[in-house]
DNA sequence: AATGAATGAGAATTCATTCAT
DNA sequence: TATGAATGAATTCTCATTCAT
């Protein structure tokens, strides 16, 4: 029983499942095998997609981050939106990324998530993007934060991290998006979607 | 060459080299034979304090964050200090056990750090002990906030985070949950020492 | 130096090297390590095909017994043969079947061989099988015991001991079931092979 | 909290224990710390009274093998008593030895109990001492045996494994043993105890 | 492209034994 | 006599990686 596919999509399967049992069990307790057992294929076949498991690990990561980054580029480049319905985009952006994982992390003795790999990804991918949108704030006069890009590091990392344990509700993170942003209350609420 | 130590002692300095290793290398990477090397024991030894590796991550994350919990509570329970005092004392205690532990992390692909564990536990101690210091907030008319434990967790995390990633000046930390909680600006900055 | 086999034959030959070094040195003292290096082949190996030694050990029995098993089923479904000459074959089967195996049992402090394993395996086997001949052995009027499936297993258990012990001469066993079972002398000599 | 104990008291503390160790979890299973736990004595002690696990073990069966002995001797020596009386009470001793260590066996994959030692042994015994009852039974003219040292030896090993899987009723064991040995049927019965 | 048997280095763990006190 | 911390060698098991087919 020797299927041949595509080659994008034999990699691209192979990054999924990946991706799926390292949510799963976690990226230290998955090991090549079970990859190559959960697609039903010998476990040589990675290691021609693949130089080595951390290879894989990367371009895991990699995968699910560009998705991502392309939705951001949009977002900020746009040149009709005000501050407020960027920043609201963005964070739809995020937390759908995030949602459609649901269980990225498994915390626990010796067993970390790739969670951890993709979250400090995630945050530098908005460092970098986020740079003109926090000065486009600024601008505006609607940031008056002496390290907005600070702020949004934590802000990141930290809702990030409540997601993870479980509060998941966009209302909460919106309102205290708002706050520690200092901005108006009400201000992030959609009431329609983008 | 067979040197014999105080039981208290020689379990301390398992855990004090398991957490050095645990730094520079990650947990994953850390062998118990490379705890043992550096300490200059035979393996076995590691076994006759600890039942398995597992046990000891556990035990050195406890150790830890045993430390913080003593400090935290007498701040906590202290009767004479206002809010702001209080909350100044807190930060204080955490990013000093933070950095004590300069290098806490090490992430990156197949490397993963014990900091998420410690991290996580800092992030359930905060949440535990704090709820009457943000109840006194509230009451006191400082706190302005929707979900002051929220706004907390991602707090500590994000600002963890921040540290880990080498922002570690007080002052920017202060500014920020000022600006975070809402506080009056240079409510928490302090002149002198407690 | 990478010899690839057959599974089937691979697997055996684990089988094979285990069985024989259990005979040599007994099932305990046999490490995984002995049986890949006399194998010429990687620990690894071993693991490959079976799950841990427990499963080897218990896979290694099997295999012994199920050989016997077949012959066993044979002889009892027999259809026109009569109670001496069926036993008389059952005899046989149950010694050539540990004649095969000369030292498969090496018993003293601290080495227990793998012989007790099988003999249980094979006192069962006969247990199931022998039934129906016992039955017709007090049906035709050839035994008059209390307790005839008892002192099979007394039987079984006893030779093989007995064997093990050196004593392998078949015409002192066929006297000795003979004089137990209270059969008339002589009735199980045979002169001709079955 | 050390105890000093009476040498010759200790070393028999050490040996039941370690009898009842090995009798509960079998003598591969059954550690050097085990036996020093369940004494509540450090592990260096043992070692002060024997030599070796190994040592230990020989002991243990030697103590275990020993108490029998005398019986046997008393039996055997007795001028008095005919060769059924003697067959009687032989039987008797050998099964009480065996019913004062309910679980003097734990057969299992890798888990071989003493039993497999001691057997072997109060085998041998059976054998020197026997000798002389046998002698006396063929000359009184109950045996009419070819083989009657054989047939005890399989009697012993048979009617012990017997034993160790549950069959434990005197009058079976009696009766077996009168048909195997070709007596007269009640011929051992005993109505008052010895 | 794909297979999967085989490798080999190293991991965790166990335990009989030693020895300084 | 007795302790128990320490040793060290062996053992089971894991797994990323390779390679002949």
């Amino acid at each position: 029983m020797r299927i041949t596919k595509n080659p994008e999509e034999r990699k691209q399967e192979i990054l999924d499942t990946a991706l799926l049992l390292f949510e799963e069990q976690g990226v230290a307790k998955t090991s090549m095998k079970d990859i190559a057992e959960r697609m039903q294929v010998a476990k040589g076949l990675l290691y021609y997609y693949f130089a080595s498991k951390e290879e894989l690990i990367i371009q895991v990561v990699d995968a699910f981050t560009k998705e991502v980054e392309g939705e951001i580029l949009k977002i900020v480049a746009h040149g009709q939106l005000g501050f407020h319905e960027k920043l609201r985009a963005l964070i739809r952006v995020f937390f759908q990324a995030i949602q459609e994982y649901p269980s990225l992390m498994s915390l626990g003795p010796g067993n970390p998530g790739i969670f951890e790999f993709v979250k400090t990804r995630l945050s530098e991918l908005a460092m970098v993007h986020a740079e003109s949108l926090l000065g486009q704030g600024v601008e505006e006069g609607h940031l008056a934060l002496a390290y907005p890009n600070y702020m949004l590091k934590i802000l990141i990392h930290g809702i990030a991290d409540l997601f993870v344990e479980g509060i998941t509700e966009e209302t909460i993170h919106l309102t205290l998006i708002e706050e520690a942003l200092g901005l108006d209350k009400g201000s992030l609420r959609y009431d329609k979607p983008l």
